[in-house]
RNA sequence: AGAGAGGUGGCCGAGCGGUCGAAGGCGCACGCCUGGAAAGCGUGUAAACGGCAACGUUUCGAGGGUUCGAAUCCCUUCCUCUCUGCCA
């Protein structure tokens, strides 16, 4: 959520970034100055009649102290009119307040400088591209048919027993998926990301501060009983840890990395790219997050940037690195760089991970303060990114690695894994 | 799930109708002390909103009520802890 007192100081810069995103927000931005406006002079009112009554309740306390009951009595009928007024006030206070932040929910974050204009995905821009990408045998296969061929994954298992976008791994597909978690959390903590193991359930509150809810309820799962949602993602119990948190400046930067699965109903997303591990309801995910100084979160998302790279240089992955345009920007974000893997066998590019300065978009919602040297309070900025997201990488090793007789494994992975390459026994 | 206890500042914890934004401690900042540090001593230190400021208002889990006046009394609700039950 955007703070209003920046919107009210930087309105064309904030439209000139929103236009980025394709959006004509100038009537929702006026809409917010407006009720700003009308919600300051009726706070303004308010507080001067609370005051006076204030002063009153004090008076009558030292009356009756000094044994001046009659005049005491007196004062108190003066009161009644203020009550009713100030409790007027209060409503209007209210209605204004909360018509000001329902607009606010709706506006997103105002996008960075470095971000271009754009449509959707086709204006994303390539900045970076590393790897070579493999040369197949004739008989090369997509990832689903090498699940079969190898039975490492079923997916018709997964249908049974929940439905579809749920899938089995078995044997060495799912002790490769093991593997991969460990070697991504390894990484990350030896970057000095520290590891956590989070809850998988999250309430209303944490998927507001983090901003799933009320924007993109649709997307999780919800547990209607205990009235918790699924995370879609471990940025959401993550961040929310700092909830409602005034930190020292010196707290800061905090990097914390964690390995969860994360569910997500993708309604509406069906179609011809979904097949196989391209796009599931529940899949593994290892994210890494930060919680940084304002001045130092750009820097911050750079060594996101570059640690993101030497793991899929380790894995030998070909891929590239985009950054998002304002058209396909996350509601949250104010800068995005995607990653994605070449996909041989399908001749496409996979996203496997996004790495997002959110600024103080999500801090705001979340409150989430430092102190900073003045001892003034100030909003800290989150970052995120996965580092990184399974199926998908999955799908690259296999389809990458993929050999006449088998699928060789990645040689980082091997003393993780305990095997070197998956064949027909 | 049943019974009981509790939710107060950056943290811990006292307060149980006006003198309470709230004792005390920890932490933090500054100063003294020291060759330097620790310890010790002194001073300061909540947040949000409005205001150029002085200052005002709000906030003691959340929402409602009683009262001239509520951290304190009443109701509702959420959460936490302890015991019992169940269970990996």
């Amino acid at each position: 959520m955007l703070q209003v007192a920046y919107i009210r100081d930087h309105k064309a810069e904030v439209l000139k970034g929103l236009a980025k995103r394709q959006i004509d927000a100038s009537m929702m931005i006026d809409q917010v100055l407006l009720l700003d406006e009308a919600r300051r002079a009726t706070q303004t009112e308010l507080d001067n009649t609370l005051a006076e009554s204030n002063a009153i309740s004090k008076e009558i306390g030292n009356l009756f102290k000094s044994g001046k009951a009659a005049e005491a009595n007196e004062l108190k009928a003066k009161t009644s009119q203020l009550k009713e007024d100030s409790k007027a006030l209060g409503e209007q206070l209210n209605e204004k307040v909360n018509a000001l932040n329902e607009l606010l929910y709706k506006i997103p974050n105002v996008p960075h400088l470095d971000v271009p204009a754009g449509n959707s995905e086709a204006d994303n821009e390539e900045v970076y591209r590393e790897g070579d990408i493999p040369k197949l045998h004739a008989a090369a296969q997509p990832h689903w048919e090498l699940a079969k061929t190898y039975d490492i994954i079923d997916f018709e298992l997964g249908n049974k027993i929940t439905g579809a976008g749920f899938p089995v791994y078995k044997g060495k597909g799912a002790k490769l998926q093991r593997a991969l978690i460990s070697y991504f959390l390894d990484k990350n903590t030896a970057a000095g990301y520290t590891e956590y193991q989070l809850p998988l359930l999250v309430n209303e509150a944490s998927g507001f501060g983090t901003g799933q809810l009320p924007d993109k309820e649709g997307q999780m799962y919800h547990v209607g009983e205990d009235d918790l949602y699924l995370i879609p993602t471990a940025e959401v119990p993550a961040t929310n840890m700092y909830r409602d948190s005034l930190l020292a400046e010196t707290d800061l930067p905090i990097q914390l990395t964690g390995y969860t699965p994360c569910f997500r109903r993708e309604a509406g997303s069906y179609g011809a790219h979904v097949r196989g591990l391209n796009r599931l309801h529940q899949f593994d995910k290892v994210e890494i997050l930060r919680i940084e100084h304002p001045e130092k979160s750009y820097q911050a998302l750079e060594h996101m940037v570059e640690h993101v790279k030497t793991i899929l240089k380790e894995l030998k992955l070909p891929y590239r690195i985009l950054r998002l345009c304002g058209g396909d920007l996350g509601f949250t974000s104010a800068l995005t760089y995607d990653f994605e893997v070449f996909s041989t066998a399908q001749d496409r590019w996979l996203e496997i991970s996004s790495v997002s300065n959110f600024e103080t978009f999500q801090a705001n919602r979340l409150k989430l303060r430092f102190k900073n040297k003045e001892g003034k309070t100030e909003l800290c900025h989150t970052l995120n990114g996965s580092a990184l997201a399974l199926p998908r990488v999955l799908a690259g090793i296999l389809e990458n690695y993929q050999t006449e007789d088998g699928i060789d494994i990645p040689e980082v992975l091997i003393p993780y894994t305990g095997f070197s390459k998956i064949q027909n026994s």
